[in-house]
DNA sequence: CCAAAAGTGTTTTAGTTACACCCATGG
DNA sequence: CCATGGGTGTAACTAAAACACTTTTGG
């Protein structure tokens, strides 16, 4: 019941100057496939709560700023990168998921190549990298743990175990049937590399003529007539993605 | 900029109190399949903006309740319904939505049996029935249009069609990989009707005895022994929905 | 020539569809 | 006994998987 700037309800015979308002933060779970495992890129809180815990990327949404811009500043701020693949997941919100006040966050998940994964981890010295495990092995959207490169599991602030569960989920279940899978690879790849990201995501090994003949088939893969170089076996072809038509997702809201 | 009431900051760096914080609201796309068509149930606004235009049920989230509460909250108040499916659509965040202050609407759809469906309209005058329509044959998510009773399409308020468009896509989604197709028919129910509710939603005819089968073969159908009554030609067997493992949907917050 | 991975052809399988048909009920 | 929709069997089709195989490179 505090007194905030007054402004007019929404809808039918509410005042919202009766209710206190929540805060409305965006955080940022950014993925990437690294050496054949799915990442996320972390960084360290520096006050309590979960002082010292790892957490993902996040910030207020402001004012005049859609929940899109906000998570593109975070994004632009936290990590010094633009242009990704970005797309909303679900909103947080919990009474208690923030054990000082009130707030609700809307999750994004982002999609980066390998390579752009690295330079933000050199860029910025707060950022670290960390393997996901999904431990019970299918498909609950529950909680996941995280891995250092030293194999240490450690723990994640807030609710944002279940977040990046949550985003695991929705990147499963959109590999197939969506080209979110390219958005992880660098403009050139091969059909190897392709299905190294499907086998990191989805945590299965695929045969491997079963699955080049199927991503032929479903179109959208253009074969540049370049290979591969540095390699000591038989180069293999690099292809491109060219989007069917109209670009990859990108969710609107407005 | 201004002064409401002091909290601390969830990420890194940030000072709540120094951005002025937006109105969160729930809206609520409450739908079913009538007479073969997918409907849905507004309420026609009394005041400005959008004066007698049709809008979801909606309403702010308060300080003590969580989203899924709040969903709830709203659909018993505005429809007197309690115990039906409900999951967390999308969040709506664009800075103009609504043309007198920053709301953030956190979507949300319900399913509903037909015959809830009409009482619901029965016990509240303030709601009406409508026809949703998708112009365009097939899946942009984007906004449909709303038909009476009478035929005539209406205005929706706000970005409500959007966010309808978003539900009509994820039922449409969700129809063939989780049993929400059975949260729109009672508890007993032929293989025919279930088929009238999945043609409803997909808007595409099928052959009948391929689509008995898969949903036998699916698992979950419990043929009762039961049949139909009233029905002048051969009645058929009724059947209930037993989930495989634990219950359908309703993605958690926490 | 050898190792290693690229890339291709053929068979098998599983899931779905299409179509023809019989069955049960009310009038 | 006829009309109507319920329910079943069989064949055809399609997408995917498994497997065996040939090809191309670096060393």
């Amino acid at each position: 019941m505090s007194d905030q700037t007054g402004q007019i309800p929404e809808s039918a015979g509410e005042d919202p100057r009766a209710y206190e308002r929540p805060s409305v933060t965006v955080d940022l779970a950014l993925l990437s496939v690294r050496e054949g495992a799915l990442c996320v890129l972390l960084l360290r809180r520096d006050r309590a709560p979960f002082l010292g815990a790892w957490s993902l990327p996040g910030g207020f949404v402001r004012i005049e700023e859609s929940l899109d811009e906000a998570a593109m500043r975070i994004l632009r701020d936290k990590a010094q990168m633009s242009n990704v693949f970005m797309e909303q997941l679900f909103t947080f919100g919990a009474v208690d998921r923030d054990p000082r006040a009130r707030v609700i966050t809307v999750a994004y998940y982002a999609l980066v190549e390998a390579g752009r994964f690295d330079e933000a981890l050199k860029a910025s010295v707060e950022l670290s990298l960390f393997e996901i495990l999904v431990p019970w092995a299918d498909e609950t959207g529950g909680a996941v743990a995280i891995c250092s490169a030293e194999g240490e599991t450690e723990p994640l602030a807030f609710d944002h175990a279940e977040i990046l569960g949550m985003a695991v989920k929705r990147l499963r279940g959109k590999l197939d049937y969506t080209p979110v899978g390219f958005e992880l690879l660098p403009e050139r790849f091969t059909l190897r590399q392709l299905q190294e990201v499907h086998e990191a995501i989805l945590d299965r090994r695929m045969n491997k003529p079963a699955f080049r003949r199927r991503m032929l088939d479903k179109g959208g893969l253009q074969a540049t007539g370049e290979r591969e170089s540095g390699v000591t076996y038989r180069p293999a072809e690099l292809y491109r993605f060219l989007e069917p038509n109209a670009g990859p997702g990108q969710n609107q809201e407005g």
